[in-house]
DNA sequence: ATGTTATATAATTGTATAATGATACGTTTA
DNA sequence: TAAACGTATCATTATACAATTATATAACAT
């Protein structure tokens, strides 16, 4: 593709979506949902393994989708902000109107 | 990941943000936003080739985000749902908070 | 100091997927 | 019917990315 100015605000849109596109990623950020969680409590809750949790982490943290914060030997990890939730929400939405379409995919593979 | 009707769900959500999460879609669902195009006007704004638009924009009717009606030769695509739009609206006021993150971010790589 | 727990990083591997070029298919016009 | 046009599909290639294993770093406890 071309870069121009226009593309890429469009690559920043992509890569922001991106964050929420991997199963591993969003089962994080919805148990984010319910507040602030460290890493041990993540792996928990996700049955993800704790490297593969603390990559997704680290993507999200970097795409700025949740902050971290230290606490001893514990990272407390959060939604950095209100919107990404509402995004999530309205996401589930749409998917509520074209669930079927979405399901009957095959283009972007089945998880 | 182990699979439970909750991580289908989340599969399912991932695949629809998948839709969004690529700048050659959205530069599609962007020139939407002002109307039904066809493929021809869409390969005109957009500059991608037109077997790719075609690809991805079977993507996206796949997935339920743009609907396609034959006129004669031409086929039309239109946004599905205006939540689409939604969605992408508020994925600028997210972007306005973490742009810089998002930017900075090379776990998801540069276009 | 040593061991233990919590988290992060690195290297590797397999898979997904975007882009391209060639071609097929369907529709209209001559 | 043939030619031209619009769109879709296929095969290929290159790259991106998720998951795993092993290991490193840091904080705390004994």
């Amino acid at each position: 593709m071309l870069l121009t100015a226009q593309t890429t605000a469009i690559s920043l849109k992509a890569k922001l979506f991106r964050g929420f596109s991997d199963p591993s990623r969003l089962s994080i950020l919805e148990c984010l949902l319910d507040g602030p969680r460290n890493v041990s409590e993540i792996v928990a809750v996700t049955d993800l393994s704790q490297p593969n949790a603390s990559n997704h982490l680290a993507c999200l943290r970097d795409c700025g989708l949740v902050t971290a914060v230290q606490e001893g030997r514990y990272v407390y990890y959060r939604i950095s902000d209100d919107r990404v939730a509402n995004l999530l929400t309205l996401a589930d939405e749409v998917l509520a109107e074209v669930a079927r379409g979405v399901y009957e995919c095959t283009r972007v593979t089945q998880t």
